[in-house]
DNA sequence: GGCCAGGGGATTA
DNA sequence: TAATCCCATGGC
């Protein structure tokens, strides 16, 4: 659950004293707890669930029809180096995120760090989202909703502290919102290239931020995010000139796809956890 | 006090 | 097309 909650993908998951995690995601919180008995596969436990609530929301949420083993052999064989970065964070999955709030979110993570991200989208949920309910002494709210956050105006946003992105999530959430989140939604169904065209179209999404919301929110698993951290990582275990990103994006797609995005997000928690030398 | 953080937009060249 | 600058904010 480290490896999952702790590479970058989510902002919403906090871990317990227990060493459980609690998080909100479709409306709703859980806490999810993981047993790992002796002779068996861990045992998942998701405490204020019911039966219909996980199989219409957290099985998918947490991607778990998926055979993580079979995409770990395949990204391993003939790649020593892949291998490590999989062993490093051996129990990631990628999360199926709400598109909108993975927008707006990752709007927010563009030159930030995890920490502030956090704060900030912690804050646009306190100040403009629903108060939904209490769990372990804490109130959580729901991520607001475009509709909300497009009847805002300049300024509105100034209590969240999200700086110059301020302006472009209005902007983004006054077109999310104009055809009632329709052509957001629709990506669901497009091809990774009509998706990534329609997202890079909104204000304050880039290549980069659009390849975290097709990766994190909408099963585009060949979609390959480059950002610091990963040009790093390139340039150290790949030997890739730092500033040269097509042929970073080329070498993911010769050897990683069709689980590019896979094989980042290992790349990524290997780099920020382990902190391979930058120099 | 300068550098950095899961970059993007606008302006130059 | 490709480089450069600017953009708020806060931790270090």
């Amino acid at each position: 659950m480290d490896h999952i909650f702790d590479c970058g993908q989510c902002f919403r998951w906090t871990k317990e004293t227990d060493g459980t995690y609690t998080g909100v995601a479709h409306q709703r919180v859980v806490n999810v707890g993981l047993t790992v008995q002796e002779h068996e596969s861990g045992l998942l436990t998701i405490k204020n669930c019911t039966n219909a609530e996980f199989q219409d929301i957290w099985e998918d949420y947490f991607d778990l029809k998926r055979d993580y083993g079979e995409i770990k052999r395949k990204l391993s064989i003939k790649d020593p180096i892949m291998a490590e970065a999989i062993g490093y964070g051996s129990g990631i999955r990628i999360l199926k995120q709400d598109k909108w709030e993975t927008l707006i979110s990752f709007i927010i993570s563009q030159n930030n760090n995890i920490p502030r991200i956090k704060g900030c989208i912690e804050s646009l949920c306190t100040n403009f989202g629903d108060e939904m309910t209490t769990f372990k002494g804490k109130t959580y709210f729901t991520f607001p909703s475009f509709d909300r956050l497009a009847a805002l105006e300049d300024g509105d946003l100034d209590c969240c502290k999200l700086g110059y992105r301020a302006g472009y999530i209005l902007k983004t959430a006054k077109a999310v919102a104009e055809d009632g989140g329709r052509a957001l939604e629709a990506t669901e169904t497009q091809s990774p290239e009509e998706a990534f065209a329609y997202l890079t179209g909104l204000s304050g999404v880039g290549p980069k931020v659009a390849n975290c919301i097709l990766l994190f929110s909408m099963s585009k698993y060949d979609a390959f995010p480059i950002d610091v951290w990963v040009k790093r990582v390139m340039n150290r275990l790949y030997n890739i000139d730092e500033k040269d990103q097509k042929s970073m994006e080329a070498f993911a797609s010769d050897h990683f796809s069709p689980w590019s995005g896979m094989a980042q997000q290992y790349l990524f928690y290997y780099i920020t956890k382990k902190g391979i030398s930058l120099k």
